[in-house]
DNA sequence: TCCAAAATCTCATTTTTTGAGACTTTTTTT
DNA sequence: AAAAAAAGTCTCAAAAAATGAGATTTTGGA
């Protein structure tokens, strides 16, 4: 696979773009407006506007052009199927109220962890990371979380694969010692990052799980260090562990059907 | 242009099918399953997905694939714009003038419900909430008919993890409560806000669903107790939910003028 | 451990997209 | 009303991508 190339988009999912296109203007557009937010030769806006209409995937009023019932429907399912994610955020807000620190939803993605969500303070320390920001495996509570889920050989194939750059002093830049310490995570059931991403800060992190017991993303409570001491992070452990399992319960319990009485 | 055979889909549009199939299963499947609704050879499907997983636009925990982020940030996009459509607005408009009142058209986000589209009375009496504000869940009618629509688990796990903020008097602020009106707006089709955001002001709130009867947006109507009983908007039940399904119609239907054919 | 199902890889073929340039229609300006 | 500009459509050869059968590898469960 040519992964190389990064910026090339296939014609498969220009579609996509152009409904991303569509759905960031948020109103009725001609297929030359919105070309002005994308740049393609004339003639390939215009082909894959007529193939869209065709499709019932757009739908047009006079000139301008619209997302279509299709489409509509479509985002109405995808929605309806990401309902839980409202409900995760409420879990995020209702830890970052009771804590009264940043609360992050993340991800292992190849690239690194991913930043799917978050609740953050309104004090002034920030963590400069917008949601969707990939960050190292090995230097963070939510990455060495997921290397310790894993299985002892590709737990040890990952830490010796990783290139473990110090970025603080704090920083595991051996193999060994970072193996170590996977184990005693996967013990005790959550990661500390003891100032090893960024000096000054630290974070708890402890698992979501699906159903089946198997991780699917940590959740995450950040903090300076000055007022976020990883004494009080570990007392957090218990208030963190059920949030986590009300977001695993929206997740992946399955419906019961309901009982209107 | 060949626009003669009726069934054949460009290579362009698979992406989007391939969406819209899995918005209608409505939740993570694994390659092979969603193939089964589909039909494609093998190797198809696994490249497209891997096309699309690649773009953001699916994500996977283990086998199983679901909308990713890009697939839903458009999703919402093109779901809020729709709100707005002219004909929309003009029901609102209708819905108005027959009852004298302020109604809006609010759509569930992460944040809280957004209200996305409105038509104001000139009373002297308003609401001072600007289109795009979010509103709690838990002491608004559209907010409380929203939670209604969710299966049971993710229904608790959110009541559970709301603040309940007393608002006014009238406020749930105990889970329990909550979740017993909640079962009974599931049971009658409407909710009600008995001053429960602003002290003199009530609304009825009744859904508006898609083709497949998933929950879309609440249409409500808003007014000051004085002069907008709650007996009065109860009344008014039959008339707003005629007036959700026109929505639902205009969205979500396709318009055949006569024919049965 | 072994086995069946699922996923991945390879590749020649077929299909589609691409986009420049000429041309037509529509809209705006004078 | 005429002229000019902008928007949209058509044609076509080249380039790129999708296709899908078959072989191979990986995976998850007994």
């Amino acid at each position: 696979m040519t992964y190389s190339d990064d910026d090339h988009m296939p014609p498969n999912v220009r579609v996509m773009y152009l409904l991303e296109v569509m759905a960031r203007i948020g109103q009725p557009v001609t297929p030359t407006e919105l070309n002005s937010h994308i740049g393609w030769p004339k003639q390939t806006i215009h082909r894959l506007c007529q193939t869209m209409l065709k499709a019932g995937i757009l739908e047009r009023h006079n000139r301008r052009l619209y997302p279509g019932r299709r489409a509509l429907m479509m985002a109405t399912g995808l929605v309806n199927q990401a309902a839980g994610r409202i409900g995760v955020h409420q879990v995020l807000q209702r830890v970052s109220r009771r804590f009264g620190e940043t609360v992050n939803f993340v991800r292992p993605e190849p690239q690194g962890m991913i930043y799917v969500d978050r609740v953050e303070t309104n004090w002034a320390f920030r963590v400069a990371l917008p949601i969707g920001t990939h960050v190292p495996f090995h230097c963070t509570a939510s990455g060495k979380l997921f290397m310790s889920s894993l299985s002892s050989a590709r737990r040890r194939a990952m830490v010796e694969a990783l290139p473990l750059d110090a970025l603080t002093p704090n920083t595991h830049t051996s193999p060994d010692s970072l193996a170590r310490e996977l184990v005693s995570i996967r013990k005790d059931g959550y990661s500390l990052d003891r100032e090893e991403f960024h000096t000054g800060m630290v974070a708890i992190a402890v698992p979501v799980t699906d159903a089946d017991g198997r991780f699917y993303a940590a959740l995450a409570v950040h903090g300076p260090s000055q007022r976020f001491s990883l004494e009080s992070a570990r007392d957090s452990f218990d208030g963190l562990c059920e949030a986590a399992g009300q977001i695993s319960t929206i997740l992946f319990e399955k419906d019961t059907p309901d009982s209107a009485g």
